[in-house]
DNA sequence: CGCGTTTGACCTGCGC
DNA sequence: GCGCAGGTCAAACGCG
């Protein structure tokens, strides 16, 4: 009995009689070549999943980068209580009730994936927040939670919390501003970070997708008996050479 | 009682 | 000027 990689049972038994030695030898070509040509085709298979599977995996590229648009602050919109002067005095919790146009620097994105069954906005990330206000915006239907740091009473910092559009699961936190006190460690994973951990996430992914494949044609080979007699009847052959 | 959350009202800028 | 959308305020409420 010969155990394969793919788990398939041969029942190989050695052949000790000449004449199906013989036998097994003279079909050994042919069936090679057969093999052959569902080797080739199964390689043809593969190369179009191969095709299909970076189509893909482009479209979730494009669709992550979608993403980030939505929720980086247009700068034709109003996006903040500070004006520019409280980029300069810096010392106003309160906004000025004039211009409210700020540029568009100071601001921050983190990603926090979260478990499925958790539909709550919180991210812990050391820092203490103050929810102050919630909304539900256009372009996504998850609400949108307003945070003000109350680490500091002086501190500026607020932070948005809102459910990705594209993945429900996922958290993306943008931060307007810089602490003005003593930092806390920040466990959230910044934009560059996400983007690089869902780059290796989808080589994982594909690893597993290749997992997946092999584990099917597996399956389907053990299924098929004329495969398994003829891998049977090939290893026997070798072996009977070997001797 | 203090603190944080909820939520409707209000404010402001922008586009038409 | 008006409507829309995003952001903020503040009273009400809940919880420890």
């Amino acid at each position: 009995m010969v155990e394969t990689f793919l788990g398939i049972d041969l029942n190989v038994t050695p052949f000790h009689k000449h004449d199906d030695t013989q036998k097994a030898n003279d079909d050994f070509g042919g069936k090679m070549n057969q093999m052959c040509l569902e080797n080739k085709k199964l390689r043809e298979s593969l190369t179009v999943i191969c095709e299909n599977n970076k189509f893909l995996q482009n479209h979730v590229n494009q669709l992550l980068m979608q993403d980030q648009d939505l929720l980086v602050p247009s700068p034709n919109k109003r996006k903040f209580g500070h004006c520019d002067k409280c980029n300069t005095c810096g010392s106003s919790d309160s906004p000025h009730q004039g211009s409210l146009k700020r540029p568009n620097n100071g601001i921050t994105k983190a990603y926090r994936r979260t478990d499925p069954s958790d539909n709550s906005l919180v991210v812990k990330d050391g820092y203490q927040w103050r929810k102050y206000g919630q909304k539900v915006t256009r372009d996504n239907p998850s609400p949108r939670a307003y945070y003000k740091c109350s680490f500091a009473p002086s501190c500026p910092v607020k932070r948005k919390v809102q459910r990705s559009v594209n993945d429900a699961n996922l958290l993306v936190v943008i931060y307007e501003g810089e602490h003005n006190h003593e930092d806390c460690i920040e466990n959230i994973e910044t934009e560059n970070d996400y983007i690089n951990k869902s780059r290796f996430n989808t080589t994982t992914d594909l690893g597993k997708f290749d997992d997946v494949l092999v584990e099917k044609m597996a399956n389907s080979l053990r299924r098929n008996p004329d495969f398994i007699e003829e891998l049977a009847e090939a290893i026997t052959s070798k072996i009977l050479e070997c001797d």
